[in-house]
DNA sequence: GCTTGACCTGGAGTGCACTCCAGGTTGTTG
DNA sequence: CAACAACCTGGAGTGCACTCCAGGTCAAGC
């Protein structure tokens, strides 16, 4: 079977990035061996499905388009480098998690502030 | 009592942002009414060292410096003007909250991308 | 009295991640 | 068969949020 291969606007549609980024992704070396129909057109399988998902979900959360190169490169460069990706990835997530505990920080801050509006209207001080 | 007044650099260094910044956000007109001493230099109050942890706060959480300068004409504007800078912040929340959802799910992924790599060591499958 | 460092102003420059454009090919559709 | 949409390439342009620079003032220390 063909497995359903997808053209770039569907593509771009599912993953939610537009064509010009799925292009310029591949021309930063962030995606490589995309398959070509016979009139050199794109065609996306599943595993690109797949590793663009990963993609869009570590530049999401703040990984550099350099970052994801280097990670990139570090695959093409086969199975030795597997530790350095484990250790790239973790080091990310810790960053995620950073991250994630900043935010619960600024919407304390921020359900605060929303609290002095509420009692303000309240009493209506000067 | 004169209550600590601080230079742009003690700002600076209290808040986490470097003096360009702050002389870039007055600018902006995100801050305002700093206070100066004789010499013409700034001088910070506590209560701009309250609003600029605000604004650092929504800056660090996606409020974009356009959104900011709303906010503040608002504040200038008066009283009147309480529902809806309170509905800024609310409808701020809503995003940053969304915002931390998302992260979330990035961690699932980002952990299950972990699990695998892990789980390839133990098999080591082509 | 001269250097040093923190500050001032207005304006120019930077880095990142896209995003758009020109000029061209292909393939379907009325 | 004409027109339209979707694709191709290489390269230029954009927007945002800073960040840096030139040229100058002022106070303190050596």
């Amino acid at each position: 079977m063909t497995t359903e291969l997808l053209t770039p606007a569907e593509m771009a549609d599912l993953v939610g990035v537009s064509v010009d980024t799925l292009r310029y992704y591949e021309r930063e070396r962030l995606i490589s061996g995309v398959g070509r129909a016979d009139n050199g057109h794109r065609r996306y399988d599943a595993d690109d499905v797949a590793w663009i998902r990963v993609l869009r979900c570590l530049r999401d959360t703040g990984m550099t388009i350099d970052q994801l190169r280097h990670y990139c490169d570090l695959g093409e460069q086969g199975v030795t480098t597997k530790p350095e990706r484990l250790a790239m990835l973790r080091d990310h997530r810790a960053k995620v998690e950073a991250r994630r505990a900043e935010i619960d920080r600024a919407l304390e801050l921020i359900d605060h502030k929303i609290d002095i509006y509420l009692n303000e209207a309240a009493g209506d001080a000067p």
